[in-house]
DNA sequence: AAAAAAT
């Protein structure tokens, strides 16, 4: 262990490697963000007038409260970025790091918050081993091991518990940015372990923290305080960060709660009640947490956001405003905010920036791209041939027979309804399948997952509830039986698959009906190198989904291709489809012309 | 238009 290079080392080398540097190998693009350039300069009003402090017992760690820190960074990111974030913050271990975390019960944590509910040292005795290997947990805590810690020996422990060798480009690179105290928003793409990226310094930071005397203000006896926020877009979603955290923080004194609708409330209550650090929640029921006076954002150090691009649209931009601007969650610049998608169209961005404090815009590879540990199938299905379609498809994999774990097959369809029908086809003709959406009842939900997870059910029929952030391992086949209207979710979807570097199958199934998808998903493809005829414009995608049909293009805007004499429209593109046997000849096309500007 | 998210 001692030759070998470390997690955290190869963190703290790559963190110099690229502070320097606006793009690197992995076409990671690192800068400040131009979004919101007059913040730069924006100091709270809480930190204003005060001194740079000499750092008494909270100083190596550039902590995300920390003034100081703050003041560090101010310009773009441009040759002095290698003092801003990496380098000297990111070195070598530091002694007072031990002190909060190293024997139960050492320091701070004991004025009126902690003890109501047990303390965090008893709790931490009950703790139930994630990983559920007994055997080396005295290792763990082996007093000799006092090495590069850079996150925290408990935490580097967990992280070679659940078997993670290298860290994944945006975890190599948020990592350090967010151990610095700035604020982020990250786009990686799916499968790319961006959960771990934002909750190695949350608990790392909270670590520390912990060997410091936090105040927790008293309010009513039954608030609690966390310091961390991650907030998602679904349940199930909320309980996977909840879980992988939970592993990341076992032994280290962190406490992880989730609190979602849908499930009793007195329960998640009486988990509140007996401690939390790191909150995991959806938006709804944490809003009925702070209403209930139960949660006060209040010692909020940490907010983050998965899914981050989702969270701020319309259906939800309201409650998450509601939770960060009208409660009493510290301001951007007195708590640190992580942001973090595979997709995030720039008006989004835009509005993001109305949480963040001069952060860091970080991307691997271009936002909203796909990986290409996917291979993606488009095949042209009428909507009334779809259920055979699949049907074909299902037989065929069954046939070509599974190695090792079950393949699972995940469904994705437009309307819970269509959800309901298609499951119980699938299941009436043989297919053990199962479904998921927003209008079963949470116990079916989560029974859904875990029946799917398991393969027992190894068809799951899902609508968008499933399209985000889920890690299922064993996914081999994402189909798209109903294509989404927005690229964007196409990404998500299929990014089911194809996850921590190994390779899946999306197969979408086109028609008439997804022309508005169509010039985004053969960029796509053609960007994710997939097979896409010789030249990968929308054109040659309907040549293929036409199977031969014959097409004919004289101008790039203007395309024809054959199905049913209907005329189409694709943003500013003008599609002529005619019969899909047809020929289309010049003269077709001077006619399709015509007819498209008239 | 649909999906998700509190009771």
């Amino acid at each position: 262990m001692s030759t070998r290079t470390s997690w955290a080392d190869l963190a703290a080398n790559s963190a110099a490697e690229n502070t320097t540097a606006g793009s690197s190998a992995n076409n990671a693009s690192v800068g400040t963000t131009s979004a919101a350039p007059a913040r730069s300069t924006y100091v709270p009003p809480h930190l204003r007038n005060r001194v740079p402090s000499s750092d008494p017992p909270a100083p190596a760690y550039s902590g995300p409260a920390s003034s100081n820190d703050r003041q560090g960074y101010g310009g773009p990111a441009s040759s002095n970025d290698r003092q801003g974030y990496g380098g000297s913050r990111w070195g070598p271990p530091r002694n007072d790091y031990r002190s909060g975390y190293g024997v139960g019960g050492v320091g701070g944590r004991t004025g009126g918050w902690g003890n109501r509910s047990g303390g965090w040292d008893r709790g931490r005795e009950r703790e139930v081993n994630p990983f559920g290997d007994d055997d080396d947990t005295e290792q763990a805590f082996s007093e000799q091991e006092n090495t590069e810690i850079d996150l925290g020996e408990a935490l580097n422990q967990n992280i070679r518990r659940c078997k993670y060798v290298k860290p994944t480009p945006v975890q190599r690179h948020a990592i350090p940015i967010s151990l610095a105290g700035r604020d982020l928003m990250a786009c990686a793409q799916t499968g790319s372990g961006k959960t771990a990226a934002f909750c190695f310094p949350i608990i790392s930071g909270i670590m520390k923290m912990q060997g410091q005397s936090a105040q927790r203000p008293l309010r009513g006896a039954r608030t609690v305080y966390p310091l961390a926020l991650i907030l998602s877009p679904t349940r199930e979603l909320s309980m996977q960060i909840h879980e992988e955290a939970r592993k990341f923080s076992y032994q280290t004194g962190v406490k992880v709660v989730v609190a979602y609708g849908g499930a009793p409330l007195n329960q998640q209550l009486r988990e509140l009640e007996r401690g939390v650090d790191i909150l995991v929640a959806t938006p709804g029921r944490l809003v009925d947490l702070l209403e209930r006076a139960r949660v006060s954002l209040q010692m909020v150090k940490y907010l983050a956001l998965d899914e981050a691009d989702r969270m701020l649209d319309m259906g939800f931009e309201p409650q998450i405003r509601k939770i960060v601007e009208q409660n009493d969650m510290p301001l951007p610049g007195a708590r640190q905010t992580m942001l973090f998608s595979a997709t995030f169209p720039k008006e989004i961005q835009r509005l993001a920036s109305d949480f963040l404090f001069n952060y860091i815009f970080l991307a691997v590879g271009r936002v909203g791209s796909s990986t290409d540990l996917i291979v993606q199938r488009v095949e042209f299905v009428h909507e009334s041939d779809k259920r055979s379609h699949l049907m074909d498809l299902l037989h065929a994999q069954r046939a070509n027979g599974v190695q090792g774990k079950q393949a699972l097959t995940l469904v994705f369809v437009e309307t819970k309804k269509g959800a309901d029908s298609l499951e119980h086809w699938l299941y009436v003709n043989g297919f053990p399948s199962t479904s998921i959406h927003g209008d079963r009842t949470q116990q079916e939900r989560e029974q859904a997952l875990r029946s799917f997870r398991s393969g027992n059910t190894p068809i799951l029929v899902a609508t968008d509830v499933a399209a985000r952030g889920l890690d299922i391992p064993h996914v081999a086949h994402v189909v798209n039986f109903d294509l989404p209207n927005d690229i964007d979710d196409y990404v998500h979807r299929i990014g089911r698959t194809g996850r921590a570097g190994k390779t899946g199958l999306a197969t979408a199934f086109f028609n008439e009906g997804n022309a508005s998808l169509a010039r985004s998903l053969a960029d796509l493809m053609q960007e994710s190198n997939q097979e896409v005829p010789a030249c990968c414009s929308l054109v040659m995608l309907f040549a293929l989904l036409m199977e031969g049909g014959t097409v004919v293009l004289e101008e790039a805007d203007l395309v024809a291709v054959t199905f049913e004499g209907t005329l189409h429209s694709v943003g500013a593109v003008q599609i002529i489809i005619v019969e899909q046997t047809a020929a289309v000849d010049m003269g077709l096309l001077a006619d399709m012309e015509d007819m498209v500007q008239g």
